[in-house]
DNA sequence: GTGAAAGCGCTAACAT
DNA sequence: ATGTTAGCGCTTTCAC
């Protein structure tokens, strides 16, 4: 039951093997005759080219590989169809890898990837592990970071820093002074770090002060999956969101949107972020790991909804 | 820049590259003292082993296809998710497609995963083209539809005649005569009419009739994104869930759950579909395409929650 | 315009 | 215990 080659083709067709893979992949100096007949051939053959020798004679594969931390967050779900369709419209198709966010499943993630030989990594998790990242860098694996960024590497992310400081800034007008960082492990540690730096910073530019989350009056979620759990807890504890605390999220997942929910948050430009992942990787691909790594920031935008409103104290 | 070969080490470590294939592969018969030598020369050269020659070499690979229809809904993130870890724990990998629904991209990606010879599909989505499914049988490719059913084909999937049931006999149990039934695109065709099939019969079974939307006191939906769907738009025309109408979903996803949602659904088995599709798939491959077809059905279970209440009339 | 031949990097008999 | 050899299915010079 093994299937066809392109030996088989040829000799169903007449013709040599050369010829038949003119023919299929749209060569150059074949006669029409000749085309009909190996055409004919492959149809009655029901043959299909075997993607793998192709890939090991032209040593290059035309497969990106994705890997993320939680492909069950929809952010990150949206995130790997949008990088997937981009990566089809040009040609490569991807294979996503999930990593639950441990170091160690992305490590061998990665290395099962390149052991198939991946065009490429878009990462839209990275554990922080620098030592990984210096070994694909070693390596020359062409490298793009969608979501977090590193001076290291290509990345294309939204201004951090900006993002966080939306979201304080926001609830400092509201008249909110104490404010608590709410994060889960399942928050890529880079993020998170960052998040959790720019919001100190945005803090002490507001002069409000980082509190815990007992004594906060908000609290800025490192995503919308956390802060949907915050008002979660915070309403089973009996705190109404936003009477008694303002929360609000990060990324702008279609959930955050449910009149239900009703999250404020800081929305990510999704299909930008995947367009411009991909943009970079296949850059970087065609320029070779010596050429500067380069940075695409994109503008994050607060989205205000029910979640957050005024201190109670300035009511 | 060329990746070192099994040749460069065999080289470096004075040995053939049967001998470094033997000690990569674990193989038999290799002394200590080779084995620490080929090892040493592995680790000074950066060797890793070409996934695409040897899967070309040994006419299999171990990378399963999985199909999906719209990653971004958590349902089918979660799935993937699922698929891919129980898939790697028995040493496959996985490369996840997306479809959005569209019959022809669903054939596209298949076109591209059997390039590619992966080893199997599990399909999570499946558009019903009755063309397509004859076509990858006839190939002899290994099948599992998870989700969804067909007689033709492996499959894993929920009980659909008594998932529904388990809605309607509910929403019945609470005085509900009128039902509507409500779905949307991105839900797969062939789910769709199963589920829509079995509403039907339920209804007929438990005394209901089938409502349109603006008549109907209840509505059973297709999935719990359109259940959430509904919410939004029946509160957003001025009705209240569960106390003008009441609202129960399927597939039980996290966002059900939420205090907010408060989604009654009826819930699949998530873990246990991952796993039977994943086994299904390997059992194939091994009994080859002669063996007749599986069915795996697991058992659904309703989940009430806050979105369904006692028919008005009836308090 | 078409074919013959030389690999791509690896595994698996079969020798030794 | 290790080496030799013959491919896996394809692309690609280079002849004809």
């Amino acid at each position: 039951v093994s299937r066809p080659t392109i030996l088989d083709v040829a000799e169903r067709s007449g013709v040599s093997k050369s010829t038949v893979s003119n023919v299929i992949r749209g060569g150059p100096h074949v006669s029409p005759e000749v085309q009909r007949r190996v055409l004919d051939a492959v149809r009655e053959l029901g043959y299909r080219p075997n993607g793998l020798a192709r890939q090991l004679v032209l040593r290059r594969t035309s497969t990106i590989g994705v890997v993320v931390g939680d492909l069950a967050n929809p952010f990150y779900g949206e995130l790997v169809k949008l990088l997937e369709r981009r990566a089809n419209d040009v040609g490569y198709t991807t294979i996503a890898s999930n990593t639950d966010g441990r170091p160690e499943r992305e490590a061998a993630r990665i290395e099962a990837l390149l052991e198939q030989r991946v065009a490429g990594i878009v990462m839209l998790q990275f554990s922080g592990s620098g030592a990984l990242l210096d070994e694909l860098l070693a390596d020359g694996v062409p490298l793009a970071l969608v979501g977090s960024t590193d001076e290291r590497v290509d990345c294309a992310g939204v201004d951090e820093t900006r993002g966080l400081a939306l979201a304080v800034r926001h609830l400092a007008s509201l008249g909110h002074r104490r404010i608590a960082y709410a994060t889960s492990p399942l928050v890529d540690a880079r993020t998170d770090a960052a998040r959790h730096e720019s919001f100190v910073r945005a803090c002490a530019e507001e002069r409000c002060a980082e509190a815990p989350l007992a004594a906060a009056t908000a609290v800025a979620a490192a995503n919308d999956i956390v802060a949907i759990e915050q008002i979660e807890r915070l309403e089973r504890e009996g705190r109404r969101v936003p009477d008694d605390v303002s929360v609000v999220g990060f990324d702008g997942i279609d959930a955050a949107g449910l009149a239900r929910i009703g999250l404020t948050t800081v929305a990510q430009p999704r299909e930008q972020l995947a367009a411009a992942g991909i943009r970079l990787l296949l850059e970087r691909i065609e320029a070779g790991p010596a050429a500067p790594a380069r940075l695409v920031l994109l503008d994050p935008e607060l989205v205000v909804r029910s979640s957050t409103r005024k201190e109670r104290t300035w009511q």
